[in-house]
DNA sequence: CCAATAGTGTCTTTGAGACAGTATACC
DNA sequence: GGTATACTGTCTCAAAGACACTATTGG
């Protein structure tokens, strides 16, 4: 083996907000090694096409979710030599976070994929390929402080959603109650974060008005997790 | 070339502050292609090493500098498919930031290493080879908001530092004046920071406390740079 | 003395958090 | 009406920022 040969591939941490709990989509492996066990959606880079198409296109084929309307973008990349039994492999892995919509019927190429609930994956009994349950664990803090600086935590909303469902997404990957009165004002404080829709829902108590993602980017000020 | 076969190599982005001017070591390369033109530091990854120790490698080879005692992490990979014009190449990017010492003479391996000011290199007039100007880009991007969160701003100064030094550090890499007073009150206030040796320093006007970095690694709550 | 830099005092403003109070739906 | 959830009012507290003031050195 030349020094420069090595495989690269993409994988991915696809999280979303689902019955209340963290989720995150897992493929079963149907082949060795590790065959079997849960593993990240992933596969290796194509020829030609650069690292966030590849993370795209297997978000589509292992799983079939169009990358469109979801928000992909890098964590880092996984190189430890004896990561992979069969040979060395740099793995490129990205983070999606995405609102609780129904997984398309595998078919094709398509492995069987299925949410998982994060802290059952990250629990070290679960049996889990490669360095995979390392990897989640670094995903999952990611998502936690780029809920503090970033609009993102909106892309784990159906639209159009109430505030509501925004905080209950801040609880759940924060781990930590927050006030709805301060939250709403807030989130609506924020410029270009929330755009009325002018309706509203229709559940238990007093109608919530209901919001679509909004142009901005960024939180300012923050919105820093209490520290306990 | 079976699709699996990607070379991989680890670049370096190290910053130091420098006559007040954020600095990056940049080298002149000798091969083809981008023949003479400024790079950032690397080359590739060993078969049987993990990708960090590739980075500090690539850090004493091409630059003589230690590892140890500077502030190196993982900044992204990328992996565009023309970045390299010879072939499919992806690189593992790395940040390290210094305290401004004097650079080791070049020597065996080691090729002419100089330490440029950022924002010549950043200027689109500047010939940079490959990707490494939007690389760089990115690199002072992530140090920014790191001085923010963390305590790694310490690592650009030599021990043992007074405060303004510090200072100047926040102030030149983030382009904005600081309140001396206030700055120093944040500083202290933030437990396991910095730890004073006792000394104090002797140039123009009162001399000044002089510290050690200390344990702490974040900064709570954090140091927000100011929005203009 | 003056100049220079270090560091403190203190006031203002901003924003987070607690939590009471009001609004509007369904039963 | 009661319950549930949405939202607003308001108070308190923590921290940032402005900036005056004092402290300690070298000329």
């Amino acid at each position: 083996m030349r020094r420069q040969d090595v495989a690269v591939t993409v994988d991915l941490a696809v999280l979303t907000v689902r019955d209340d709990a963290l989720a995150v989509l897992m493929v079963e492996r149907g082949n060795k090694p590790f065959r079997g066990m849960l593993a990240l959606p992933g596969g290796f880079v194509e020829a030609d096409e650069d690292l966030d198409d590849a993370a795209a296109r297997e978000l589509v084929e292992e799983t079939g979710i169009e990358a469109a309307g979801l928000h992909l973008e890098q964590l880092q990349a996984y190189g430890e030599p004896q990561r992979d039994p069969r040979r060395r492999t740099v793995t490129i892995c990205y983070l999606a976070l995405m609102p609780d919509l129904p997984l398309p019927v595998a078919g094709g190429d398509a492995a069987a994929s299925r949410w998982m609930v994060v802290d059952d994956v990250l629990d070290p009994a679960t049996p889990v390929a490669f360095d995979h349950r390392l990897i989640l664990g670094d995903a999952v803090e990611r998502a936690r402080t780029m809920l503090e600086h970033r609009t993102v935590g909106a892309a784990f909303c159906t639209e159009p959603f109430a505030i509501s469902e925004l905080r209950r997404v801040y609880e759940i990957v924060w781990g930590r109650r927050l006030d709805p009165g301060n939250f709403s004002r807030k989130v609506t404080g924020v410029d270009g974060f929330l755009v009325p829709t002018g309706e509203h829902s229709r559940d238990g108590g007093r109608p919530a008005a209901l919001y679509r993602r909004g142009p901005a980017v960024t939180l300012t000020p923050p919105l820093l997790r209490p520290a306990r």
